[in-house]
DNA sequence: TCCTCTCGTTTACGCCTGTAATCGACTACG
DNA sequence: CGTAGTCGATTACAGGCGTAAACGAGAGGA
C-alpha cells in the first residue's frame, strides 16, 4: 500500500474503515450491513463516508459490474502508527517514554498489560 | 481541579492551554504574545479561542480591574489521561499492551525510550 | 471634557464533518 | 416494453472549527 500521506480520516469515515479492514472488499451495501447496527447509518451516510474515503484515497473502489467494491489503501498497522505518533508528538513531546509514564501513573495499566509490555522488553533486548 | 466531563479540547483550543499550562494566570494579551511566535495569530483569534474555553470550563476568567486573567480549570496531566485512553480505546482495543507492542514493531522507540521504559517497570514492580 | 486606546463581546465567514435526500442512469422483473 | 428498484454522483444543511474584524464600554492622557 502506498504511502502517500494520506488526509486524515475523521471519527466517522475510521468506523468504515474498521469494517474494510475486517474483510474486503465489500460493496457499499455490505458496509452499510456491517455498520448499520453498530452506528445505526442509514445507506446514503454510508455512502458518503465511502465517497470521501476514495477521494482521501484511503480506499480505492473497483468497479465490479454497475456497483463498486470497495477496499483499504490505507493498511490499519499504517494508520494505527500514524495517529499513535501523532498523539506522541502533540502531547508527549515526541518521546513514547513520557506517554508510558503516564499510563503508568495514573494506574492505566492492567497487571495483563505490565506483564505483556514486560515481555515484549525482554524481546526486544535479545 | 473539577472533574466535570470537559467538552473536546480542539487543536487550536490545546495551543493556548499549553500556554496556560506553562504558566499561569495570565491575559489575553499575555497569552497571545506567547502564540504569537509560534503560531502568528492575531489577538483577537486568541481572545476567540480563550472565550471559547472558558465557555467548555477548561479555563477559568477572573476579573482584574477591566480585563481577565486565565487560568486553566482542567489539569494537563487529566487532558493527557483523557486523550491517550481515547487513543488507545478507539484504536486499540482498551488495551496498553497492544499501543506498545505496535511501537515496537514500527521501531518508533528509541534506546532511550527502552531504557525508561525499563526502568519504570521495574520500579512498579517494586 | 474629549479623544484614543484597550478590553471583552458579538458577529462573520469559509471549510470540515456528520448525516442524509435527491437525481439521473441503468437493470431486471413483469 | 414499461416501470420499479438500485447505484453512484450531486446537493443539502446544520453545527463545529480556525481565523479574524467590528462594536461598544470604559480608562487614561491632553
Amino acid at each position: 500500500m502506498a504511502d502517500e500521506p494520506t488526509e486524515r480520516i475523521t471519527e466517522a469515515e475510521l468506523a468504515v474503515m474498521e469494517v474494510l479492514w475486517d474483510r474486503a472488499p465489500r460493496t457499499a451495501t455490505e458496509v452499510a450491513e456491517a455498520l448499520g447496527e453498530a452506528r445505526g447509518w442509514g445507506l446514503a451516510t454510508v455512502k458518503t463516508l465511502l465517497a470521501r474515503l476514495v477521494a482521501k484515497a484511503a480506499l480505492a473502489a473497483e468497479a465490479e459490474g454497475r456497483r463498486f467494491l470497495y477496499r483499504p489503501l490505507v493498511a490499519r498497522d499504517r494508520y494505527l502508527g500514524h495517529e499513535s505518533r501523532r498523539l506522541i508528538d502533540r502531547l508527549f513531546g515526541g518521546r513514547a517514554a513520557p506517554l508510558f509514564a503516564h499510563l503508568a501513573e495514573t494506574e492505566a495499566l492492567s497487571e495483563q498489560d505490565l506483564a505483556e509490555i514486560e515481555a515484549l522488553l525482554k524481546r526486544l533486548r535479545a
